[in-house]
DNA sequence: TTAACATGTGAACATGTGTTCATATGTTCA
DNA sequence: TGAACATATGAACACATGTTCACATGTTAA
């Protein structure tokens, strides 16, 4: 958890264009915006999550088959899809004892797209 | 640092859908690209950068005034913009004492955007 | 019901990460 | 040259995070 820095006493540092600085300021989006689509991203910045999703792209498929596929725990898998399902990136869906899970977001490839093309570059 | 997943027993995991999980392991990206993918996107997963990207996209700036615009420290700030810097995601010119940095990736708006669109959902 | 199974979950642990502090580097101007 | 300034950086610290382990939950089939 990020705290916040009303309470921090950075007044006197130097400004090089102060007039920049208070447009720039009015025209910043909401901290709790800009906080939210950092967790967002967070989300993207674990090679597991991306390699959950990855598969995903390829097929929906029940836990124990994507802990075989990235030869992890069940467990460990589970709690990675939990953390997907949060970010509403993915969906479930129960067949007896197996979840089915898939994606749930049409964003996520194009995303990763970008992603990829600016590693690549 | 992630370890890799070489050594441990995974074996006799239960499998649902065997033929599924082996076509799947095939189409696999690499293990590599995979976690350079998940290194860029964790670069977008904290507030801090994400607010530093975001003044970036109203206008260059130096250092100090990111340090202003965002009410903290100098050094915080230059910590962050080496992290932009090694993922090539921010560039700098010098001008004097004062350091101006700016955007270098196209892609970073794009992104952006379909995160935005997702949390708004 | 009971056994076997697939998944979910809380606690603990190790590791990763962001900020602060002190200080180094390098520039400008007197 | 020396003082003031803008930025960079290493170490230390606190906190966040991913995996493991043990076990709970809920389902199927005998």
């Amino acid at each position: 958890m990020e705290i916040g820095n009303e309470s921090r006493n950075l007044q006197n540092q130097p400004v090089v264009d102060k007039e920049l600085v208070e447009e720039v300021k009015h025209k910043m989006p909401d901290e709790e915006l800009l906080y939210d689509l950092a967790e967002f991203f967070k989300v993207f910045g674990d090679s597991t999550r991306i390699k959950i999703i990855w598969a995903l792209f390829e097929a929906d498929m029940c836990v124990c088959d994507i802990a075989n596929l990235l030869n992890m725990s069940q467990s460990a898998i589970s709690h990675q899809l939990r953390v997907l399902k949060n970010s509403r990136l993915v969906r479930y869906k129960k067949s007896g004892k197996t979840v089915y899970y898939s994606l749930n977001d049409d964003h996520i490839k194009k995303i990763f797209e970008l992603g990829m093309e600016h590693i690549m570059e």
